[in-house]
DNA sequence: CAACAAAGTTAGTCAACTCTAACTCAGTTT
DNA sequence: AAACTGAGTTAGAGTTGACTAACTTTGTTG
C-alpha cells in the first residue's frame, strides 16, 4: 500500500499492453509467421486499427521497425525486451509447477496474468530457487537474463517416419484442452513414443507410447516435437 | 497469449485502482482512522480530487457509503470485495514466504503489485498447498473466502507494563526497513519477549529477547503487536 | 483493364485514471 | 464579523488503450 509502489519496482519497462505486443511479434518471428498488422491484431483478440496504431507507436519508440506492409521485426531493443517477458513468463510456469503441482494445460494462462506484475527481485528469486532453469513445463527455452537466446523449435511429430522413436522435446503451450489430452494419453515432455502408420486424408496418426497404442488427431500430432532417437532415421 | 485471457479470467473483479481504494479504506476503517478524502489520497499517494472523483464512483456502485463529508465506510459488497483483494494480498504473502524463503519485509511490495493479477483459480491452489493458513508472516489473519472476518488487533507492545512476558502475534508491515531491523534483533511473530523499562520522554523501551537485551525506538516498539502471557498482567 | 477483396490507416469516440488550478464550504481565529 | 485555513469539489485537460466507421492502398481475378 506503500504510494507508488507499482511505478517504482516495475519502472523502466514497457507499458503491459506494449509487453504483449512485444511478445507477440518474438512469437511470430520464431514459428516463422508473418508478423502483419491483422496477424498481430488477431492473435491479442484487438481490432486491426488499434494494433496499427500501436506499432505506429513502438516503432516511433524504437522497438519495432516496419520492414514493409507486412512485416514486422522488433529491433534489439524490442527484442531484449520481448525476452524479459518471454523470460518471466516460463520461469513463472515453472515455479507454478514446480510448487503447486499446476498442470501444464493451466500454467500458460496464469502466467499470462502474471508477467507484467512480477519485478525483477522476484524473478530473480524463483529463478535462483529453481536452480537456474532451462525449460518452461512445455520445453520451452528459458531465456538467459542477458545475452541471446535460441528459440529453435525441434522436429514436429507430424513429420516423423513410420517406424521411429520419437522423444518429446516441446509441445505447444497454445492450446490447453490439447495440453489435457496429451497428458490423458500420457504424453508429456520426455515421453519416449514409437511413431507408427498415418491413416490418410489427415486422419490420426497412431503412435505407441509404453505399451499403449494411441490415435493422435492431426491437429495434436502438430504440436508434439522432438527429437528422433539416434539410428532411426 | 490467448485473446481477452485477463477479462476472462479476473472477470467480475473491481478494476486494480478500485480495488486499491477498497483496501484502503478497510485498513482505514480496521485500525479506526477516518476515511476522509485526504488520508485515503494520502495512502494512495493519489491527489485529493483524484480520491474525491473515485470515492464518487465507487458509491454510485454501491461499494462505498459517505457518512458524511469525512467519513467513508465500505458497504457490504464493498467490504465482500476488500476482503477478496486482502485475503489474495495475504495468500500471497504466506505463499512467497513459503516457497521462497522470501523474508518478511519483501513479501508485502510484491503481494502489492500481484494481488490484482492473481486468478480465483491460483488462489485456491495456493491456498490449498499452503494447507489453508490462517495467518500471513506478519501475522495478519487470511480472511476466509466467504463469511466475515475479524481484523481485531492485540495489544501494541508499547503498551504492555514492564516485567511482562509477551507474545508477538503480528506486526504491521507497512514499514519495510521496520521489519528488517526487528528480524535483525531476532524479535518475529511467535516471538517472545520480556518487557523492561522504558525510558522517558520518548526514549526507546528495553526487552529481553531470549538472553539479549534490546531497545526498541518508539517507533518501533508500537508496530509490535501480542498479548501478555497469562498470570503475567 | 476493371472490379473486387484483403490489409492498412485515419478520424472520431469512449472509458478509466490521473493531474493542476480554481473554486466552495465549514469551522476556527482574531 | 472578517479573514484565514483545511477539506472537498468542479472544471478542464492529458494519457493510454481500446473501439467503429469510413477511407486508401494493394494485389488478385474475372
Amino acid at each position: 500500500m506503500a504510494p507508488n509502489s507499482a511505478t517504482r519496482t516495475l519502472g523502466g519497462r514497457p507499458s503491459p499492453a506494449a509487453e504483449d505486443y512485444l511478445k507477440t511479434i518474438f512469437a511470430l518471428g520464431s514459428s516463422g509467421d508473418a508478423a502483419s498488422v491483422s496477424t498481430i491484431a488477431t492473435r491479442l483478440g484487438v481490432s486491426r486499427p488499434s494494433a496499427s496504431v500501436m506499432l505506429k507507436r513502438l516503432a516511433d519508440e524504437g522497438l519495432v521497425e516496419r520492414v514493409d506492409r507486412h512485416r514486422h521485426l522488433l529491433t534489439s531493443k524490442g527484442r531484449s525486451d520481448a525476452l524479459r517477458v518471454v523470460r518471466r513468463h516460463r520461469l513463472i510456469e515453472a515455479f507454478l509447477a514446480a510448487t503447486l503441482d499446476m498442470p501444464w494445460d493451466e500454467v500458460h494462462a496464469e502466467a499470462e496474468l502474471l508477467e507484467h506484475a512480477v519485478s525483477d527481485r522476484l524473478e530473480a528469486r524463483i529463478d535462483a530457487a529453481l536452480g537456474h532453469p532451462t525449460h518452461d513445463p512445455h520445453g520451452d527455452p528459458i531465456p538467459p537474463r542477458q545475452g541471446d537466446h535460441d528459440e529453435a523449435w525441434h522436429e514436429p511429430l507430424d513429420a516423423a517416419p513410420p517406424g521411429a522413436t520419437f522423444r518429446v522435446e516441446r509441445v505447444s503451450d497454445r492450446d490447453s484442452a490439447a495440453l489435457r489430452h496429451l497428458a490423458a494419453l500420457g504424453i508429456t515432455v520426455g515421453s519416449t513414443l514409437v511413431v507408427g502408420e498415418r491413416e490418410p486424408f489427415g486422419g490420426p496418426l497412431w503412435v505407441r507410447v509404453g505399451r499403449r497404442r494411441r490415435a493422435l488427431g492431426p491437429g495434436l500430432s502438430r504440436l508434439v516435437h522432438g527429437a528422433v532417437q539416434e539410428g532411426q532415421r
